[in-house]
DNA sequence: TGTATATATTAGCAATCAACAATATACTTG
DNA sequence: CAAGTATATTGTTGATTGCTAATATATACA
């Protein structure tokens, strides 16, 4: 079954890119709207090459997608899929939290 | 936002977890029914400590339960969702490939 | 109890990756 | 063209992780 490696890699690729706490913070902050680098840079308090850094990542592997407006660049989700699954889980974790802090907490809705 | 954090790093656990293509493996031939340690080490032809290293992370993380009967163990999937997950994505990833090889793969399905 | 089978663990190595600091590139405007 | 702002890249370091080989643990059965 060559395929289905290949398939198994992929999708693998794909959950590891998912798989970082920094990634889910980024694209929380962007997954309603789309948002420039200095943007996303001072809502997540992170670097701007660590933010550079990931952006690049998840562009690279089809996550996001981009575009020019003068100096800036502005990323959006290019598949809501990516965003779905992130709130699934999401939403799977925090019911597992003290109930008090369940309301506080609103995750990719 | 302390929770918010602490969701994502929760999440990103279960992806990480997700993303390595030798557990979608494994998880893709106990997705539909329980299977000993030994039966996965053949249906997958992996070496036994490595199965037995995967399959116990992936216990530790709450994707799957264990039974045993005997000497054998018989892990099998604990929470249908992310099975679902693997399948969201395998079946974009595989829409993507060669129209002649999409029928030949079958990928959690 | 001793042997065989099934599963788990440990140690060591190589590869990957995130974070940081420094620097480079790209675009705008004076 | 020069200076300023926005974004990207590179080199380095420390930590994590997957794989393999060897070994340990646990259960069944003669």
């Amino acid at each position: 079954m060559q395929e289905l490696n290949a398939v198994f890699e992929s999708t693998a690729r794909y959950f590891s890119v998912l798989g970082e706490p920094t990634r889910l913070k980024i694209l929380h902050v962007i997954c309603h709207e789309e948002k420039c680098v200095n943007d996303i840079t001072r809502a997540t308090g992170l670097m701007q090459a660590n933010v550079s850094r990931h952006l690049g990542l998840m562009y690279q592997a089809g996550l996001l997608s981009k575009r020019r407006d003068g100096t800036q660049i502005f990323y959006r989700v290019a598949e809501p899929l990516f965003v779905e699954l992130c709130r699934s889980i999401s939403v799977q974790v925090a019911s597992r939290m003290p109930a008090r802090k369940q309301g506080d907490i609103h995750a990719f809705v």
